[in-house]
DNA sequence: TTAATTAATCGTAATATTGCAATAGACAAA
DNA sequence: TTTGTCTATTGCAATATTACGATTAATTAA
């Protein structure tokens, strides 16, 4: 199918997926590295930067654009893009949230003298 | 392609995709918070708590346990699958190290006076 | 042994993702 | 206006992902 249902999972949880599928790929993870690096910067560096080619950049940074999570400014005939801090900041207290959940009890659940499925 | 270009990017790059594309997914998300909720589980309770079919389940506990998130231990015709803490925690350092890049200066890089390209 | 239970695997269909060449669109410079 | 520069979009090919029915494999119970 290649399609989630998303109706079956709650708006957090379908939150904390559509963040994590953005990071999900090298380069979109490299972009974001980028920008918080030189703090500006304009489609064209990251072509040269990265090695992809330019529709493929700009593919990545339409995906981050759409969760927010970058902005663009047209300068020119350049676009300048850098980090949307407070989208930043909230995606990053839903994440959080999830990477820190805990257990009462960290030991392992499951018999050490039982056979180990993998 | 279907095909991410991973030589092009740095081995730290492709470990933060790596486990970010295996949280992308909702169900995966919600088997993870289960299993931490409940700290022991067995497949067939998530079919039922999640809702997807058995086979379903299962190919999405085999990505899980690739990346040693999870692990399962056979008990008796069951599986008892709960959380690898240590690797959990090392995952939580690799991602929660991205979640927390900064820049010195988090003013708005691009001008707000220009036009905004989206 | 036979039957029942449970989870993994296989095979397949539908859809999504990745990547790029070609093109289009927007702007600046000449 | 024309030309050059830069980015977005389109169209497409290759591959990956998601989901599930059918089957298999492993174990337990009768």
């Amino acid at each position: 199918m290649g399609l989630a249902k998303s109706e079956l999972f709650t708006n957090n949880q379908n939150e904390i997926a559509a963040f994590a599928k953005v990071f999900g790929h090298p380069a979109r993870v490299s972009i974001l590295q980028h920008l918080f690096k030189i703090n500006r910067c304009i489609c064209g560096d990251l072509v040269t930067v990265i090695g992809l080619a330019q529709p493929t950049i700009s593919q990545h940074l339409r995906e981050l654009k759409e969760l927010q999570l970058i902005k663009g400014t047209i300068e020119g005939t350049s676009v300048c893009y850098c980090i949307n801090h407070e989208k930043w900041k909230s995606m990053k207290n839903v994440l959080t949230n999830f990477l820190n959940m805990d257990v009462s009890n960290p030991l392992n659940c499951c018999g050490t003298d039982k056979k180990q499925n993998q």
